[in-house]
DNA sequence: GTCTCACAAATAATCGATTATATGTCAAGT
DNA sequence: ACTTGACATATAATCGATTATTTGTGAGAC
C-alpha cells in the first residue's frame, strides 16, 4: 500500500513537497467564473457535450429514450471515443444515466423528478443566495445588476428559436451570476446541476407564451434584494420565484401526461 | 428544429406513445439500493470507476496531481478508451477534474474545501435525514438498524488496511441507508458525493487510532433517534456527528499543510 | 399454444494506431 | 543575462477496426 505515487501514474503537483497540494483549479467549470460552463470548449469531446446538453435540454432528445450511439456518432461525425466521453460527463450534469452493456439514455422526467428538483432548488439556492448576500462584494453586486439587465433585454420571439434560446443562457447567467458570490463551488455547481435539470421541464412543457411579464418583475425584485444586502427579502423573492415555476410546471406536465 | 427523434440517434422509451415516458431507472446509481455503488462492475470502465475511486479516496493518487493516461493505462492493463470515460465518470463523483487538452488530475483538498464540504453535509444530511424519518418504513428503520450492526461489528486494526477499507464501506453504507428512505434521488447522490470527499480527508489525514470508542456511540444514537422516528434528536446527533468529525479534521488537515 | 434453446443481427465496449496539442529545450538575437 | 522563436519531445485527443454483450427471431420440444 501506498506506493510511491509515480508508480501510480500520478505526477505530484508543482511546487508540492511530498502529499499536499492546495490548487485553485476551477471545479468542473471551465472558463471564467459566471459563465454557464458555456465556452466554445477545445475538445471534441467538450464541444459534444454542449451539443448534447443543448440536445437534451431542448427536448431534441426525449427524455428516458435511450441513445443509439452508432446513430448519434453519425450525425455528429465523430468517432466513438469522444462521444461515450462526453456522455459520461454529462451524467455529472444528471442529463444522462448509464446502465452496463446496455448504454446510455437521457434522463427520464417524472412529476417526481419535478418536485424533487422544485424542493432542492428552494433549500439550495436559498443557502446559496444568503451565502453569497453574506460574503459577496460589489463586484459582484455589479455582476448581479449586469446579468439582470442583459436578460430582461431579450425579447423572447417564440417564432425565433434563437431568441428562445439567448433568454434561456442569459436566464441561467443571471440565476448562476447571482449565486456565484457565496464562495462555495460544489453548492454552485449543484444548483447548475438542478438548474438545467429545470430548464429542460421548462423549455419542453411550458410552450412560451411570449407574455410571461411578472417573471422580469420577479427577477428584478431577487436582484435588487440581493444587491440591498436584504438577505430575507431576497431569499423569500427566490424561493416565491421557484416555487411558482415548479407549480406552473407541475401543472403541464400532469397534463401532458394522462391527456 | 425538433426533428423526429429518429433523427437524431434516439429511440423512443419502450410503451412511450410519442414524447413522454416515465420510468423507474435508478440514477447514477447501479445494483440494489443501498449499496454505495459498489458492484462488481460489468465493463472495464465500472472496474475502473471503482479502482480509481478507491485510489483517490485512499489517497494513493495524491490530491491536486496530474494524471499520466499513458502510465495509469499500462498500471491498469488497459485501453485509453475506457479509462478516459472512466475519469469523466468521476467527475460526477466529484473525485477528479479536467482541462481541456491539458488531461485529468485528481480533486485537490484544501481547508476550504472541507469547510464547504462539512457545511454542505450538515445541510443535506439533516434534510434527507427528516425527510426520510417522515417518509421512511419498517423496511427501511430495519435496513438501519442491520446496517449499524454490521458497521459496528467490524473492528478496525490499523495494521490491517482490508480492516479499514471494510469498515469505510460500512460506514459509507449506513450514513447513505440512513438518508436513503427520503425518496429524493437526486439529494442523495448529492450526499454520496459528498460523503466520498469527506472520507478521503479522514482516510488521507486521520491516521486511524483505534480507540474511536466515542464514533460508535454516535452512530447508535442517530440511529435510534431514527427508528424511534424523532427527527430533531436524530437529525441534531447527525449535526453533531457530522461537525465534530469536520473540526477534527480541520485541526489535522491545517497541522499538514504548514509544517 | 407456449416455453426453451440456438442462432443471427444489433449494439455496446474495447483496442491499437494515428493525429493534435501542449510542454520543454536550445539557439539566435537583443 | 534575458527574451523570443523554432524545433523536439511528451502527452492528450481522436480515429477506424475489432471484440464482447445483449436483443431479437425462429425452430423444435413439450
Amino acid at each position: 500500500m501506498n506506493n510511491a505515487p509515480e508508480a501510480l501514474g500520478i505526477v505530484p503537483p508543482p511546487g508540492s513537497r511530498s502529499t499536499l497540494a492546495v490548487r485553485p483549479i476551477t471545479l468542473t467549470m471551465r472558463g471564467p467564473p459566471g459563465a454557464g460552463s458555456d465556452e466554445a470548449g477545445n475538445t471534441k469531446a467538450s464541444r459534444l457535450v454542449d451539443r448534447l446538453r443543448e440536445a437534451i435540454l431542448s427536448g431534441e432528445l426525449t427524455p428516458g429514450s435511450k441513445i443509439n450511439l452508432e446513430i448519434v456518432r453519425r450525425q455528429f461525425d465523430v468517432s466513438l471515443s469522444p462521444l461515450r466521453e462526453a456522455l459520461a460527463r454529462l451524467i455529472a450534469l444528471g442529463l444522462v444515466e448509464l446502465q452496463d452493456n446496455r448504454g446510455y439514455s437521457v434522463a427520464p422526467v417524472s412529476l417526481s423528478n419535478l418536485a424533487e428538483i422544485t424542493r432542492l432548488r428552494v433549500e439550495f439556492e436559498s443557502l446559496a443566495l444568503s451565502a453569497a448576500i453574506a460574503a459577496g462584494d460589489l463586484k459582484w453586486e455589479s455582476e448581479v445588476m449586469r446579468a439582470l439587465h442583459q436578460m430582461n433585454g431579450i425579447a423572447r420571439d417564440p417564432a425565433d428559436p434563437a431568441t428562445l434560446r439567448a433568454w434561456e443562457h442569459a436566464h441561467r447567467d443571471f440565476h448562476m451570476i447571482l449565486l456565484a458570490g457565496c464562495a462555495m463551488p460544489l453548492l454552485l455547481n449543484f444548483c447548475l446541476m438542478l438548474h438545467n435539470l429545470n430548464d429542460r421541464y421548462r423549455r419542453v412543457f411550458l410552450i412560451a407564451r411570449g407574455g410571461d411579464r411578472n417573471v422580469a418583475a420577479e427577477h428584478s425584485e431577487i436582484a435588487q434584494g440581493a444587491v440591498a444586502r436584504d438577505s430575507e427579502y431576497a431569499c423569500a423573492s427566490l424561493r416565491a420565484h421557484i416555487l411558482r415555476t415548479g407549480a406552473n410546471l407541475r401543472t403541464r406536465l400532469s397534463d401532458q401526461l394522462q391527456p
